[in-house]
DNA sequence: GGTGATGAATTTTTT
DNA sequence: ATTCATCACC
């Protein structure tokens, strides 16, 4: 034991944060020197042993706050991580290295860029961008999309980055036929990224580990500038991840990692549980603790999980225990059709707030995100207040995308990919032949799209309304960066649109979704008050992508299993368990037995969210595609112990109407026709667009939408059009 | 170079 | 059901 830690011992009783925590908690906080490993179960106080390590490192003074480098999964973890200590500290920390690996990788870079073959405003690429480039590249190779379609080449691409293999180092085993074009286009793909000054997420990772191995000065100083180094989830990390850690952990070895087998659920990504096993191969002597107290859930939970968990082979093997007594068994019921599921999980809901329930602590968690829809549907026609968490996420729409192009090409001239997708957005008369010769003479060039088009002009290779119009786009960018070194971004991004013709391009747009999409440009621009520079704005952007949700108000949230990761709930909704949707037919088809039984964990990740109360349901017959499908119960169902959970099912052809309880159809003729509007009024509702009210039944209106025909809903939802 | 019609494929999960 | 690509025609 090192002297810091016997000190650590000594003053424990002084720190009265420890007390609180049990043995394994504590001995997991008080071992600071040396490799650890932390199998954290399902609601075992993980993040709270995490930030507590983080407190008492610099409580003791064993390193400033730039010495410890903590990863977390997502961005909305780590603030969660950043905010928890801030309340076990008492105050604010500065200068932290906490984040996603993706963030932590961009910030070294940007500062060691001119040691690599970058530029420090290097752009980040996400997937459309990356879609867009390979379909270019295929293209241009002659190669048949049909046959390779483009996202599975990526998919490809994407998985050998996360073993940290590069072109070369794709090997013959690597590829499923020997056909396969990917490992060619892989090698096209990283000469464009870099032609480009570009990387994509899996990039962001390698160039590190580039960055560490060409210049041993770098990684000696990051070496000993991180003195300690935690990592949150630690079964979801891929390789390179992995390699990475190892790098910088190798000196010290000051490395702590915390994770849950049995909540690994990210293998299609290139997590690999394996890493796991290897850590106490890599860092001989590792001390490693288990986390098995359950302080988030009842028993008949617990029990649930735990039986069906157990199914798995391969797992590291925890017994999970809690000292909670009682409390209700997991309710299994079936219906007959997914509508009929949505109105019995919305009349369960409404149950549950006439008993006085937080609607914040209630989710429905659904294994893919169509699901949703129908949910949101019935909570609308209900009012029942809900937040779809993920989803359409907001920086991945359209709008915003072309919105952020313009911002790119304004902050980074040479940005050729965001110069692309708007150089004919709004049209302005370059089409795909002026492209193309764009594109073959910065390519024979070696210069950006931007530059082609200055010397392109300087010929007569363009002209009449081609020229003009290329011509006013440039020096309207001109003019624009001329604008951004006094103004404030979102002074900028208002002009730029607006000059543009990009927010015009939308209101003379017909369509129903063009209003929201200018609700959505308005938001864009909002979001821009909160930054001082273009550039850290967008940094911001391609790297976090959450929408923020936010978490004002009392709302039911709907989300997939995946990102209820780390999160818990009082009540939790789990719908769909059939054979077709889940386990989900395409994982298993793809990767068998490790596929079933990574969505077995999954299931296991949403079973165990559940504090209180916990429902799945399953529909006899559901609607996938546009097509009506029956299904039979998931397998996973069985595999629930009796004395766990209750049993009901409402079978037969003829449709119960179980969620029309006595409770919401008295709602709807004692409500008081408290609303503002008018049969044949026209309205707008930001999800349905524009239609006619045809009928009014208190708050509730009937209204006839152009496009999504007819809809039930709660006049709070609509305003006047 | 732009537009509109037709037909096919698509949806698992996300930094 | 919706989105995307392709093709014929302006």
């Amino acid at each position: 034991m090192s002297s810091s830690q016997a000190l650590a011992m000594t003053l424990a009783s002084s720190y009265p944060y420890l007390d609180a925590l049990n043995a394994p908690q504590r001995e997991a906080i008080e071992t600071l020197e040396g490799p650890l490993l932390i199998l954290a179960g399902a609601g075992t106080g993980k993040t709270r042993v995490l930030t507590t390590r983080i407190a008492h490192l610099l409580n003791l003074h064993m390193a400033r706050p730039h010495e410890i480098l903590a990863v977390t999964f997502t961005n909305k973890a780590a603030n969660e991580m950043r905010e928890r200590l801030t309340h076990l500290l008492g105050r604010e920390v500065e200068g932290l290295w906490l984040g996603t690996f993706h963030s932590l990788c961009v910030r070294i870079l940007r500062r060691h860029a001119e040691r690599l073959d970058l530029s420090p405003s290097f752009t980040i690429l996400d997937t459309d961008d990356q879609l867009r480039l390979m379909k270019q590249l295929m293209r241009a190779e002659g190669i048949d999309e049909k046959k390779w379609p483009p996202r599975v080449v990526l998919a490809n691409i994407g998985r050998w980055k996360d073993r940290a293999l590069t072109p070369e180092k794709v090997g013959a085993g690597d590829v499923k036929t020997p056909e396969d074009p990917s490992v060619q286009l892989y090698g096209y793909y990283q000469e464009r990224l870099e032609a480009l000054d570009a990387l994509d997420f899996g990039d962001l990772i390698l160039k590190v580990m580039e960055l560490f191995k060409s210049a041993p000065d770098v990684l000696a100083h990051y070496q000993e500038t991180f003195k300690y180094l935690l990592v949150d989830e630690y079964q979801d990390t891929n390789v390179s991840q992995y390699l990475w850690l190892r790098l910088l952990a190798m000196g010290h070895r000051n490395v702590c990692c915390v994770g849950d087998d049995d909540q690994s659920i990210y293998g299609w990504r290139g997590a690999e549980v394996s890493n796991i096993l290897r850590f106490e191969k890599d860092f001989p002597g590792a001390k490693v603790v288990r986390l098995e107290e359950n302080y988030r859930s009842t028993p008949h939970i617990l029990g649930a999980a735990s039986a069906l968990i157990a199914h798995n082979r391969g797992r590291l093997g925890k017994t999970l225990w809690t000292q909670h007594a009682g409390g209700e068994k997991v309710r299994v019921q079936g219906v007959w059709d997914s509508q009929e599921e949505a109105r019995f999980v919305a009349s369960e809901i409404e149950n549950l707030i006439s008993r006085g329930e937080n609607l914040a602590q209630i989710a429905i968690l659904v294994r893919a995100s169509f699901q949703t829809r129908e949910f949101e549907d019935r909570f609308m026609t209900l009012g029942i207040p809900y937040r779809v968490v993920g989803g359409a996420r907001f920086y991945e729409r359209q709008e915003i995308r072309d919105a952020l192009a313009y911002l790119r090409v304004v902050a980074y001239p040479q940005d050729g990919v965001a110069f692309e997708r708007i150089i004919n957005l709004p049209r302005r008369g370059i089409g795909a032949t002026t492209l193309q010769t764009l594109h073959h003479h910065a390519r024979a060039q070696g210069i950006s799209l931007t530059q082609a088009c200055y010397d392109l002009l300087d010929t007569d290779e363009l002209r009449g309304k081609t020229r003009t119009s290329l011509e006013m786009l440039l020096r309207a960018f001109e003019r624009w960066r001329e604008t951004a070194k006094t103004m404030s971004p979102h002074e900028i991004a208002r002009i730029v649109l607006d000059e543009s013709g990009y927010t015009s391009m939308w209101q003379e747009d017909k369509s129903d979704d063009a209003p929201a999409r200018l609700e959505n440009l308005k938001e864009l621009v909002r979001a821009l008050t909160e930054f001082a520079t273009l550039p850290e704005f967008l940094d911001h952007v391609s790297l976090v992508m959450d929408n923020n949700t936010s978490t004002e108000g009392e709302r039911v949230s709907l989300m997939t299993m995946h990102s209820a990761k780390g999160l818990e709930f009082e009540t939790v909704f789990l719908p769909g368990w059939e054979e077709e949707l889940f386990p989900s037919p395409r994982s298993v088809k793809e990767t068998g037995q490790e596929g079933l039984e990574e969505e077995r964990r999954l299931a296991y990740v949403g079973i165990t969210r559940a504090k209180v109360r916990a429902f799945i349901t399953h529909a006899a017959n559901r609607c996938i595609h546009g097509r009506w499908q029956s299904s039979q119960p998931s397998r996973f169902l069985d595999e629930l112990p009796k004395e766990n959970i209750l049993t009901a099912r409402v079978g037969g052809v003829k449709t119960t109407h179980l969620g029309w309880s006595a409770a919401s159809y008295t709602q709807d003729i004692v409500a008081p026709a408290s609303n503002p509007y008018k049969v044949g009024e026209k309205v707008f509702h930001i999800k349905f667009g524009y239609g006619h009210v045809v009928c009014v039944e208190g708050d509730k209106l009937t209204i006839d939408f152009a496009k999504a025909g007819t809809k039930k809903v709660v006049a709070s939802f609509v305003e006047k059009a």
